[in-house]
DNA sequence: TTGTAAGCGTTATCAA
DNA sequence: TTGATAACGCTTACAA
């Protein structure tokens, strides 16, 4: 119910840190001062307060920070915004929040022009820092904020040989201990069902996977690891791949939730039950994993916690500008176990 | 591997608008055209381009914003990123950017302080428009936006008595669609998971509901509707109320994903079948609901319609703020029938 | 088309 | 503590 005073015009000029100045009788400077929470005689602070309230003054930070040179956002790019990355914007929005500091979030989907005009937008925005899924053809854009000085946090895609922090979990070693409770429980052939290679993540899940299978002494088929690029579609024709082979798997490692959604469209569309026909694990823990049929046995990557050292690694950087941080934090996965994984006699 | 050349400083400067004027010999309203498209001659523009690339200049959104009054950026406001904001956040994402623009997301859990803070926050970076998911309590603090002319856009969920946009989908009908689809199988006693009334889309989705019982000659049992606020543990025990009922329900209708998902975990926990001992649908549907035993039938929501209707309105405000819009734009829901419900005999 | 210079809304310095 | 005033990096008249 916004009384209209003068609808006609193209924008109403809103108060200024100087109309509150000349309401509460005082200096420009006294206000600044006031807002930014220094010391202030008593009168002259209420003052203010009552010039603020009846102008329905704001601060324009963007005048602000042309001064400081801090905007108190941080940029967050992602390929998009599935399960999991959804689930690291809650808590990163959160974490971020209680240090007084915004997200301006960006999404590429996958189009490296849009991850360049993401970086440009961020460069212009000046944001106080950066945090990313790295991918691979980012290096020089990256590199560029980063002799900017616009702090770098990568998180769960590293690229390498930059001069950023990293948050990343035991991606390896999860994979390893996935696949040798599939090994455990008498598994021989074992299929993957693998992400862009051109990943790092990618990359370490496959080797946690050969080197399972390599330390118990099981072959290693080419033909059991199928890339699926991380999305549904791409498990669902890895998946067929694989089953279709002439002996076709017992068991398939899903290196993300996206691809074993597809594993299991797959095996719905033709009649196969978990784990009954085939036993599934994958990488990432969601809740429709513990609502499933059977409930599939995960890799829970602690989002949480990523989050927070994300935060906490943010609040340092930002503190002291000068300190060259470059320092990776590694963080343990668990292993969810659930039904759906079938012991072999 | 950015060359450092002086790591111990605070924060290197970054070039200006004067250092490119210098470097290529004009004046800095030159650059400044330049930059904003306008016509420059030949020779000036090779020298800028040269000048800006030697210097590795960026533009500095916020000193234009703090001239142009317009900061490019739309304020998103929601309560969570569940699947449903997850997939809006995707699709706006994508049609604002492909009008220039970016989105600053604050995510506010239902805390009426973060509420606050987040309409604050908005203000002080005086972004050029707002999209939110309606909720009670903003009314004054979203009215004072309005009065500084920051046109907003609700969506999901509608504050009323606002001069705002708006656009919505047909909660009423599609409810009302979907639960006469359970009538026509032959349920009689038909349980209802509600939302949080204080939303409109709850109210409007239970009314959906009763309108179906009513023009169906169905009693309509308060005991059959309960409040699950939207949230996963909400629908579990809500469900467990339902179905602890002397005479439960035969069929459930849930009024969004998460509540729906509760009722599934209930129904697991007790050893109960869909379709066999009970049918579910739901408002939402997500992926999962395809993939499920049976695949629940349910309400879909079009969200790319969404969020390119949020889209073209706030490009019309934008380019037309004096224009007083006050519409508000209905979408209709598909009912997509899947196997989660069973005819009664 | 270009150069000059006056803003824009803050913060920060320096005397008082 | 406070007031006065010079930045900050950009856009935009206005005159040339």
């Amino acid at each position: 119910m916004s009384e209209t005073t003068d609808r006609t015009t193209a924008k109403r000029r809103s108060a200024t840190i100087i109309d509150v100045a000349k309401a509460a009788n005082v200096a420009v400077g006294t206000v600044s001062r006031y807002l930014n929470g220094q010391i202030i005689r008593r009168s002259n602070r209420e003052q203010i307060e009552t010039a603020i309230h009846n102008l329905g003054y704001r601060r324009n930070a963007a005048a602000a920070s042309i001064r400081t040179d801090l905007t108190h956002m941080i940029g967050f790019l992602v390929p998009t915004f599935d399960e999991f990355h959804a689930r690291m914007l809650e808590h990163l929005a959160r974490s971020v929040r209680q240090t007084g500091r915004a997200l301006l979030t960006y999404c590429h989907g996958g189009d490296p022009r849009i991850v360049a005009e993401a970086l440009d937008f961020f460069a212009a925005q000046r944001v106080d820092a950066l945090v990313m899924d790295g991918t691979a053809e980012v290096y020089h854009r990256v590199d560029d904020l980063i002799t900017h000085d616009v702090p770098i946090i990568f998180y769960n895609n590293d690229v390498k040989g930059l001069a950023a922090d990293r948050v990343m979990v035991e991606n390896q070693k999860a994979s390893y201990r996935i696949v040798t409770h599939l090994i455990d429980l008498g598994h021989q052939r074992i299929g993957m069902l693998t992400g862009n290679p051109a990943n790092s993540s990618a990359v370490e899940r496959l080797t946690g996977y050969e080197q399972a299978l390599i330390e118990y002494g099981l072959p290693t088929d080419p033909a059991l690891t199928v890339r699926g690029n991380w999305v549904y579609e791409g498990g669902y024709q890895a998946t067929k791949r694989l089953m279709q082979l002439e002996t076709p798997p017992t068991a398939i490692f899903a290196a993300n939730y996206n691809m074993a959604m597809g594993a299991l469209g797959w095996f719905k569309e033709n009649g196969l039950r978990v784990p009954t026909d085939i036993s599934l694990v994958s990488f990432d823990d969601v809740e429709i994993f513990r609502l499933l049929d059977a409930g599939i046995t995960a890799v829970a990557q602690p989002v949480a916690k990523i989050a927070d050292t994300i935060t906490d690694i943010l609040v340092e950087r930002l503190a002291d500008p000068s300190g060259s941080h470059n320092r990776t934090t590694l963080l343990e996965c668990d292993i969810i176990l659930r039904g759906s994984t079938r012991r072999l006699t």
